[in-house]
DNA sequence: GTATCTGCAAACCATTTGCATAGAT
DNA sequence: ATCTATGCAAATGGTTTGCAGATAC
């Protein structure tokens, strides 16, 4: 996720370019790799912008989400941000609740191969290996 | 999960088997590869004691998720149940949210080499591939 | 007989929505 | 000037809890 090229994109299809919105999408960029929750991110956002409402944030999110550049997800009562879509491993911690990316093609070349075996159509995306 | 050894092991430890305990341990038996909602298992348990509550089936699965014959998970906005507790893939469809359970040494193994490459200490339990 | 369990109903709480005002274009 | 976005505050809805009566032992 590019902070540049998210803007453009965002202008280029009518979306107003409010400080909010700037400020998520920064927040986003810098916390690419923390699977932040809504509050978290909320927390984070309000450094910049003080006034910001969850709501606000809220809707953004959802529609990020629906540009595709995010992935909103549950875990422990909360909903998280996956910001990073390129297909990975993300090692998920169920007694901390953290979560770590792992890029690891081996081990995703055999989890495609397993689906195939199975016949199962479709892509995997990501892939959340819960440990304890 | 077998329905004796789990009843036996319900009585040694001192609870009270009731018929609404039998009943939600019996459905979940039975749709131990479906990865019920609560509400599709209540409905299910309700077939055979149609005056269970769902209070009932509720404090019932936090009780069995206490004693590891369970977990309890979140998809799309509801909690869902998984009983088969050995390391497997889940695979998770993310437009319609079903979930299949695909057993394969080959991907698990890969796994675990690749938490280990990682330097990740903890056994990976359930592994779940977004799919879509 | 008694300690636990059930089921009702209320509380909880993160999310979701409606809407009047503010602000980007 | 217009049309979208913000932020407040209320609604929602699945989960969680308190408790009086019922029940397994």
């Amino acid at each position: 996720m590019e902070l540049e090229s998210v803007l453009d994109e965002l202008r280029a299809k009518g979306y107003k370019l409010t400080p909010q919105r700037i400020e998520i999408v920064k927040a986003l960029v810098e916390e690419r790799y923390e699977h932040p929750s809504l509050n978290r991110l909320l927390e984070r956002v309000r450094e910049k912008a003080p006034t910001i409402s969850f709501s606000t944030l809220y809707t953004t999110l959802k529609m990020l989400e629906e540009l595709g550049y995010v992935r909103l997800f549950y875990l422990k009562g909360e909903t998280r941000v996956e910001v990073n879509l390129d297909p990975h491993i993300n090692v998920v911690n169920l007694r901390t609740g953290d979560v770590e990316d792992l890029v690891d093609e081996e081990a995703m070349e055999a989890l495609r191969r397993a689906l195939e075996r199975a016949g199962i159509r479709g892509r995997p995306t990501i892939v959340n290996v819960m440990v304890e």
